[in-house]
DNA sequence: CCGGTTTTGGTGATATTATAACATCACCCT
DNA sequence: AGGGTGATGTTATAATATCACCAAAACCGG
């Protein structure tokens, strides 16, 4: 599987790569525009992106914690809004949780969210047509979509079989 | 404006005739799957009519407190949860707050809402087209959609004009 | 390099949202 | 009446999120 397959995370893939290229990726869009990807932002992220659950603030303060940084929630909510506002991590409503991105720079993308409710794994889907439909809903009665979260529970193609 | 107008929450409209049929279709549901509108339960869909903005468990249950029912936070969540169960009331995600259906017992109706950012009023538009592209694009990759959220952020009509 | 400014991070306290656990009550059915 | 069921009340606590304040570090114009 390509490293930037929809929906990678629910197949099994090299998560190493996965991970380091996210990264790697995270460093560059940071250096284009000046964002600063300090060390508890850039551990926080680390965190985030060894698993493609989505994970509670706390759990990541918690693990910043144990390397030695800040164990107050605003230590964690702060990077984690860093992260956000950089588009490298997305925020899961439904879920009061949060996700690393895993193709982040990507030209405004809009991510439809599929959250696995056997195996908790979050993966993003190609939004496009959704949106697409949204802001034409939206459009029909004049309201002007700033962003929109859409967000799907369900079975993921490994835990539909396992259960079924 | 005709009752059922999508999106009817944005525009002027006799909000006591609004909030009398969908109290009374939400009686008529009630009656019909056995369900059972206790007072409590009433009185919070009730209080939840009385504005198209999305309100916390924690404001509806100071009502329902003044209202002589009990005023500890079980006593919200539990008639707000019955209400989400019936279909009567929606949970916003994106605001960790609830809103009345305008139009309950629709078919298995799947919601797009569209929160005002200025004047916090939340409507549901028609989400057919949204929730097929959605279904389309987790079927792709094999995703079993159990129900979604659609969440949209931004300015309604009213607003957009104000606000420019 | 200096000094002012801004950004960042640490910490304690607190606010907000949500549930667990258990007791009581009302109703229905027999 | 007895007993089951569902609804409500109440105490306590869990889980999530923010505020306010300070100190240190990074940045920037000279």
């Amino acid at each position: 599987m390509h490293a930037h397959d929809p929906a990678q995370a629910f197949a099994p893939h090299d998560h190493a790569t996965c991970a380091a290229e996210a990264l790697a990726r995270a460093e560059e869009i940071c250096a284009e525009t000046g964002a600063r990807l300090t060390p508890v932002r850039r551990r926080a992220l680390e965190i985030l992106l060894e698993t493609h659950k989505a994970m509670g603030a706390y759990d990541v303060l918690d693990r910043l914690a144990e390397d030695g940084f800040g164990h107050q929630p605003p230590v964690a909510y702060r990077a984690l809004d860093f992260l956000v506002d950089q588009g490298l991590v997305h925020r899961i409503q439904r879920l009061n949780a949060f996700t690393a991105c895993t193709h982040p720079g990507g030209h405004k993308h809009a991510p439809v969210f599929l959250i696995c409710e056997h195996c908790h794994v979050v993966a993003e889907a190609p939004g496009r047509s959704v949106q697409d439909s949204l802001e034409r809903a939206a459009g029909e009665i004049g309201f002007a979509i700033e962003r929109a979260h859409v967000e799907a529970l369900g079975l993921c193609p490994a835990c539909r079989e396992t259960d079924a």
